[in-house]
DNA sequence: AGCGGGCTTGACCGGCCGGTCGGTGAAAAT
DNA sequence: ATTTTCACCGACCGGCCGGTCAAGCCCGCT
């Protein structure tokens, strides 16, 4: 038996693989979100297992492939993952649900999804990089297609649909910079709060509409001591 | 005479400098920005600049310190930029000032700004780090200065603080990632429209609120070709 | 006992990395 | 007229990169 690692960071999608290679995927998961696809060298990923890197190539082909089972792998059921977590109701509350399972997924494949939203943005790989940005179009399609519901439902303004769909991830795909998981609020509370602001606005003066489903428990607390964004 | 480079994207605070140092410094700030500090070698410099690789040499003592003067640069007036772009007035006009103002740093800084905020988000460099994260408390810190005015003004509600920023700074500090500057609206228009969204909320019934200022003029186009987030 | 085969290794490769060095040619200073 | 200065270059360095390979180790099977 393997000594594995002990940052056994979810891989999505990794069902029949051994448990070195799901080890190999994990170490490299949290090495190429921490320093980069370039700054993570092979021997790195070997050290960070305690394995020699010609392992590494016993169980993959190449570096790529690694980035490849990790990051393709991890946005690979995105949107299957959050299309099953959004039930039948009102369309503005499936907005609220796409938020909060995508909150959910950042935090079950943290370090996935940090090297597959990270690393690569402009991917020299032609085909893989077309590829990521058909997944990521029919993710955020999805999400355009609960606004405009939301809109003929007359539960929110006429407002601009791409740009609303954009406001919403930007607020989910920026958490990972300043998210700070031995602090406060879950991801999936982080969503909350920030469908809350968005749905309902921060002006005062009307009643403003219903509080978040769960709200957070510590909120006070001192300015200089929260993480930054 | 030199011939320059054709993309004199700015690089802010680098009034003394020969054209020289200004075209490495654009060029590197474009490849960083592009391919990342890893992912960009000296070669690639002195090749985009057309020049030799040891004139990098005399012009900079080494990679890092062309990347500090890319980065740091950039990032050391984002505060006072912004500050002086926020005038007196209803705090939440302060705010929405703020956001353009940062938009406005953005697009005429783009490619620095990029560098600064993707390559080396967990930068090595202790002491650069450090700075770094001095200079983005003192900047976050300013916009919740501005949020806890609105609240006390009674023109928000009583949100979280610290959330409500970071919602804030993750609309701005995303942009970078969808933003294409040959089609329709411009950062700041972006920016506007995000504040509106935000402080008005998405929810209709009541009438939502005084529209932006300046509203974007061609936001009725198919969902299939606006860029993604 | 013998054996096959998957897991694991250390030694090694060509190439690119950041960085150095001696030198060149032309303008500026003396 | 000579020296100094300075932008600039080609050749080169040690080291790390991704990747290869032949060989050992250890297990269950016969």
């Amino acid at each position: 038996m393997v000594e594995l690692s002990t940052t056994k960071d979810g891989i999505p999608n990794q069902a029949e693989a051994s448990d070195r290679v799901l080890q190999i995927l994990s170490e490299a998961g949290r090495l190429f979100a921490t320093k980069g696809y370039d700054g993570t060298s092979m021997r790195d990923i070997a050290v960070a297992c305690g394995i020699s890197k010609s392992l590494l190539y016993h169980h993959f082909s190449n570096k790529d492939e690694i980035y490849a089972r990790v990051a393709v792998g991890s946005t690979l059921e995105l949107y299957l993952f959050v299309r099953d977590r959004v039930p039948d109701g009102p369309p503005s509350q499936k907005i609220r649900a796409f938020m909060v399972a995508t909150a959910e997924y950042f935090r079950r494949y943290r370090w996935a999804w940090i090297a597959s939203t990270t690393a690569f943005w402009n991917d020299p790989d032609r085909h893989r990089q077309k590829e990521r940005l058909t997944r990521r179009d029919r993710f955020e399609n999805f999400l355009r297609g609960l606004i405009q519901e939301a809109i003929d439902a007359g539960e929110i303004r006429k407002v601009d649909v791409p740009m609303t769909g954009r406001l919403i991830l930007s607020s989910l795909n920026w958490m990972h910079r300043w998210y700070n998981p031995n602090k406060s609020a879950t991801p999936e509370q982080i969503a909350d709060i920030f469908f809350d602001m968005v749905f309902n606005g921060l002006r005062s003066g009307d009643a403003a509409g219903s509080p978040p489903a769960e709200t957070l428990k510590s909120s006070r607390r001192k300015a200089r001591q929260t993480p930054r964004s």
